[in-house]
DNA sequence: CGGAATCCGGAAAGATACTG
DNA sequence: CAGTATCTTTCCGGATTCCG
């Protein structure tokens, strides 16, 4: 099916807002306002579309409270949370990236 | 610049195939063709343009050698190598999904 | 001949308004 | 509050053309 395992894991968290989404939900349930609250720059579009594709792909979890107004939680799954390692070493990559504390951009810096 | 970490990760890989170019080319520096050979899917153009951005970026170096035919080789800069830890992850986690070894879907299987 | 740039049609993503 | 529908804009795939 895949050339290569990793394509497989691009297929479950490549979608562009995939990863930001599930880091988000590493800190615990959310609902869609609060999403949306966090990742300001997406579409309510893009949100439930990502959200979606996570929930078919069995990473997150969708809980509907039939109430007025609507209510609708994510979280995590157990395949969801064997994620963690991945978005883990993300963030941490982005964390050094950003503090400078990685290599020299490797060009002559133009 | 960034609300979260993981999103300066996103903006160096986010790229909808520069994780598997970077995946490929921590085996070794690959010629243009040889990484369109091992990724069929991709179009020339993307190819090339995926690659000058992570080189924008400084995670690959891009060496031209003045000669015909032309030969360009593509490899990690020190920075890239840094972002090893990440795709190894990527990679562990895409074997083990398509193995079966992780956590069952979430969802109620359907 | 390998590598990259250009042009065009189609698909995906952004913005916004609307519904239950 | 969530999600949908519509429209616009950007991005991607494919073919062709260009250059050394």
């Amino acid at each position: 099916m895949y050339e290569y395992p990793v394509e497989a894991t691009l297929e479950v968290i490549g979608g562009k807002w995939k990863t930001l989404i599930l880091c988000h939900l590493t800190y615990g349930p959310k609902r869609t306002s609060e999403l949306k609250k966090l990742i300001p720059e997406i579409t309510q579009k893009m949100l439930t579309q990502q959200l979606r594709e996570l929930e078919e792909d069995g990473v997150i979890l969708r809980t509907v409270y039939n109430q007025v107004p609507p209510k609708v939680v994510y979280e995590l799954s157990e395949l969801g949370e064997s994620l963690r390692p991945v978005i883990d070493v993300m963030c941490d990559w982005g964390e050094r990236y950003i503090q400078g504390k990685l290599p020299e951009r490797g060009d002559s810096g133009l």
